[in-house]
DNA sequence: GTACTTGTTGAACG
DNA sequence: TCGTTCAACAAGTA
């Protein structure tokens, strides 16, 4: 499933591949996936020049030379692919789709450029979407407006988390770290790995940390993003020229998923336990409360 | 048929 | 008002 890693490579494919490209038609086939009025897709969508793409948390963001953007979230199992005379690409969740025929049935959203390239928007569970709206609105939107510091820039450390978790204290630690308002991008995956590898216990109050402790959380965090972004994503499969490529960071994941298998770290089975509705991978031994 | 998966939002609570 | 937990939602897989 697509983390802030993933979609940081997705970013950095299609700024690679589609930037000064023209809109030449769309398509979509679910109102869901892709929820514009046809009169704002008519005047602002076709024939718009991609001007640049980038992101923030989660979320990929589109600009157009019209002003406008595109607003995409993958959610759990979105992908983008792209298709051109001499390039194929495709990132974002690892299935099939990335390297067969398109469209699919998990295609969505169909944009093709005036020299013939295509870019495919494809979602097996149909939870993400592709919002068209005005450039300027983006950051107003109430998530932009709540979503805290980029993990992976000079504006998060050991400090920033610190001072943000404040008003968490009386939360656990990996729901405080889940919480897009405390600090972007961090999913599932990442929130057991990196508590893991800073031996801090998933429903250790953020009150009981140590200062210390907060910074060493920091650092790993940054570390598991970078590495994964570094790797092309985790869980990603990206491809070049029908090429599956797998990405190996859960290969070398230390909790998520690894539950009865030995700690990577002591030795001991992991376990998985509930918490906060999200399944959560530990070591008993090396993440005490 | 049922449990499980995740990011995000909104309701309900103290 | 604020923080926190819980339920809900999207839809497909095992």
């Amino acid at each position: 499933m697509p983390e802030l890693p993933e979609v940081e490579s997705v970013r950095r494919g299609l700024a690679d591949l589609i930037i000064g490209k023209q809109v030449n038609s769309v398509r979509t086939d679910n109102y869901k996936s892709f929820p514009n009025a046809e009169v704002e897709v008519d005047q602002f969508l076709l024939k718009a020049k991609i001007k640049q793409v980038r992101r923030r948390a989660k979320v990929l963001i589109i600009d157009l030379s019209t002003d406008y953007s595109l607003v995409i979230h993958l959610k759990m199992t979105g992908q983008l692919v792209y298709r051109g005379q001499d390039k194929n690409w495709g990132a974002g969740h690892p299935n099939d789709s990335l390297i067969g025929y398109l469209p699919d049935k998990t295609t969505h959203v169909q944009i093709d450029f005036t020299d013939g390239s295509k870019l495919f928007f494809n979602d097996q569970r149909k939870f993400g979407w592709v919002k068209l709206m005005p450039t300027l609105l983006v950051m107003e939107l109430p998530f932009m407006q709540k979503v805290g510091p980029e993990p992976l820039t000079k504006d998060f450390d050991g400090q920033v988390l610190w001072q943000r978790l404040t008003r968490k204290r009386r939360s656990k630690i990996k729901p405080a770290i889940l919480d897009q308002s405390v600090v972007a991008g961090i999913g599932n995956i990442y929130a057991d790995e990196s508590l893991l590898l800073s031996k801090i216990h998933p429903a250790s109050l953020v009150g009981d940390l140590t200062e210390k402790q907060v910074e060493l959380l920091a650092e790993n965090i940054k570390l598991v993003l970078q590495k994964s972004v570094d790797a092309g994503g985790s869980s990603s499969r990206n491809y070049v020229d029908a090429e599956g490529k797998k990405g190996n960071y859960l290969a070398s994941a230390y909790a998520y998923k690894r539950q009865g298998q030995p700690c990577r770290i002591c030795g001991q089975p992991i376990e998985k336990i509930k918490l906060a509705g999200r399944g959560t991978h530990f070591c008993p031994n090396c993440q005490k409360i």
